[in-house]
RNA sequence: GCGCCUGUAGCUCAGUUGGAUAGAGCAACGGACUUCUAAUCCGUAGGUCAGAGGUUCGAAUCCUCUCAGGCGUGCCA
């Protein structure tokens, strides 16, 4: 609906520009939007005050020359009019409303998708968890923002990939497998010195054990490189494995696994390091080997080799943003905990320095998440593995109370994730409200089906919607795709959480004053026809945020 | 020290890239069940948008400074 309003402004401000009464370029940057307060009409644009100080005239001059082009659409406007200091409001007529009814019906589950990205490939890499451990919450935060943002950009018409890379490789998998084994002799009382900043958690123990009834006491037997060699690779196949599980269960999709370790079988690492250096953008000082990051706007160089020779994580994660631009990529989403923000200046420059434009890199930064239970907070610590993990909360609040949950704030906003009100089964809890805003619409149209009714676009007496019920109701469903457009433009998916409580409130409101089923008229087939509307769209929009819309509660 | 993020109703947070009288949910208070699910709805109250300047027709939004909280500032990953 927004779009056919901005083109019948746009379509009028050119003619005025072609007979001269505006200066070319008066649309720039005008916006169409909803006014806050209803009395003001659907919509309203800002144009007669952008364009004002260039055309040389003032505001409710062009609002009016405008508003005259406007008012013969009366296919539109029912209503045109031009308030405060130049808007131009627009009262849509009601029977183009209740054409959104018809759009939602022929198009079912795609309605809301849009042709906005154009079939341009995107990559959302999310989650990213090193397998030295199972997924803690700030990592089923990311996981939700990311699934989601994949499953909203692909309706809004971007080709997506949803990705996890894996760092199977560098100081933290030897680090692993020396916590396991040392947990593993510990079993057989030959303890060794637990390593410094080794991995604290009670799965390392339960690894250990495992290796235990899969080698006995064979691996005390090996030599100490051996035996942490056969302990890394144990311990990261199973937490991976239980990383894939808790994704599965927390219905996060990846397309595509990306290994860390495979940037070095195919000499990617040194391909890039290659390219840098024949780029200029390399070189030796105190013995290790620099990246100019300075040339792109970061603070300071960046070393890629250290003076012992290793590289540092800095380096194969260059490599590996070259290999995301090489499979063609125009946008490329890293999804980020907060505290990597540091990283964002270096990783830009990075793409710069691979021939990209800055642009096409976005780094979205997860904000911490902090538990409340009975209102006091709970105390997590990573450093002694005391934190609290992602199947911990799946256990207890589920999946759709826990996506939900990581959805309802901007990302990079703490969220406060209260472990009671997840559970609540009342209004308090917005999952529960919007899921039964989707049960109760089920259990009417069941209702109908017994009287052998079923909704029928076709049998519809559309002047029984025009009441302001019904259209209020419909003006919410008109806005679903505008919102998804503006998520996948923005990356902020949090607005599809807002977007469904606006929807269910819309619609509990309306069932409280209208009986959708009534003995007499033909205004039932009417009400049929849009609860299953809002239906539909609940259904869609849950869909995004996958979570269940269960159809009885 | 420098940099990034945050600061909006009692609480948790939105605010469509600068628009009209700043919104929602929860909590509080007062109402509504002969009813398709009251697991709901209606109403009331609640604000110096952290503070001070500035930019302009117009600022919660942009700029500068101050204050408060969080994070970063590794040849860690």
């Amino acid at each position: 609906m927004k779009d056919t309003i901005e083109r019948a402004v746009t379509s009028a401000v050119e003619d005025l520009t072609k007979r001269g009464l505006l200066p070319p370029g008066s649309g720039d940057a005008a916006t169409v939007s909803i006014p806050q307060n209803k009395e003001f009409g659907d919509y309203a644009t800002n144009i007669a005050m952008i364009s004002a100080s260039r055309a040389k005239k003032s505001p409710r001059e062009i609002a009016s020359l405008i508003r005259g082009e406007l008012e013969q659409r009366n296919d539109l406007f029912s209503e045109v009019t031009i308030a405060g200091p130049g808007f131009i409001n627009f009262t849509v007529r009601p029977e183009l409303w209740i054409k959104v009814l018809d759009d939602i019906h022929e198009q079912g589950t795609a309605y809301g998708c849009s042709a906005y990205g154009q079939g341009r490939k995107v990559q959302v890499e999310f989650v990213s968890a090193n397998p030295t451990g199972p997924l803690h919450i700030g990592h089923g935060r990311g996981a939700a923002v990311g699934d989601t943002l994949v499953r909203i950009m692909k309706t809004a018409g971007y080709e997506v990939q949803a990705e996890y890379y894996i760092n199977d490789i560098g100081n933290q998998m030897n680090l692993l497998g020396l916590s396991v084994l040392s947990r593993y002799r510990e079993l057989f009382d030959q303890g060794i010195s637990f390593p410094e900043n080794g991995y604290q958690g009670e799965y390392i123990r339960t690894i250990a054990s495992e290796l235990t009834r899969i080698h006995g006491e064979g691996l005390l037997a090996l030599d100490h490189h051996e035996a942490v060699h056969v302990c890394r690779e144990y311990a990261a196949r199973s937490i991976l494995e239980g990383i894939k599980d808790d994704l599965i269960r927390f219905e996060v999709h990846f397309d595509n696994w990306f290994s860390e370790s495979s940037l070095y079988d195919q000499h990617k690492v040194d391909e890039t390091l290659e390219h840098l250096k024949t780029s200029g953008l390399s070189y030796e000082n105190d013995g290790a080997l620099w990246f100019r990051t300075t040339r792109f706007g970061d603070e300071k160089d960046r070393v890629l080799r250290k003076q012992d020779g290793s590289l540092t994580y800095f380096a194969p994660d260059i490599a590996y943003h070259r290999d995301k631009l090489e499979r063609g990529f125009t946008k490329i989403i890293d999804i980020w905990g907060a505290d990597h923000h540091g990283y964002v200046p270096r990783m830009r420059a990075a793409i710069q320095a691979l021939d990209s434009e800055p642009e096409s890199f976005h780094a979205l930064l997860i904000q911490l998440v902090s538990l409340v239970r009975d209102g006091k907070p709970v105390s997590m610590s990573t450093r002694s593995g005391e934190f609290v993990t992602l199947r911990e909360i799946l256990d207890e609040v589920g999946t759709d109370a826990a996506r939900y949950f990581f959805l309802m704030r901007r990302c990079d906003s703490h969220l406060v994730f209260d472990l009671d009100l997840a559970k609540k089964k009342t209004e308090e809890n917005p999952v529960f409200y919007i899921q039964y805003a989707h049960a109760r619409i089920c259990s009417i149209l069941r209702n109908a089906a017994e009287l052998g009714l079923a909704p029928d676009m076709s049998q519809v007496d559309r002047t029984l919607l025009e009441q302001d019920d019904d259209l209020d109701l419909i003006k919410v469903l008109a806005t679903y795709p505008d919102v998804l457009v503006s998520c996948a433009a923005d990356l902020e998916p949090h607005r599809v959480a807002f977007y469904l409580l606006e929807l269910a409130t819309e619609f509990h409101r309306f069932y409280n004053k209208n009986r959708v089923i009534s003995e007499s008229g033909p205004g039932t087939m009417a009400r049929l026809v849009l609860v299953d509307a809002v239906r539909q769209v609940l259904v869609n929009a849950l869909a995004l945020m996958g979570i269940v819309a269960p159809e009885s509660m």
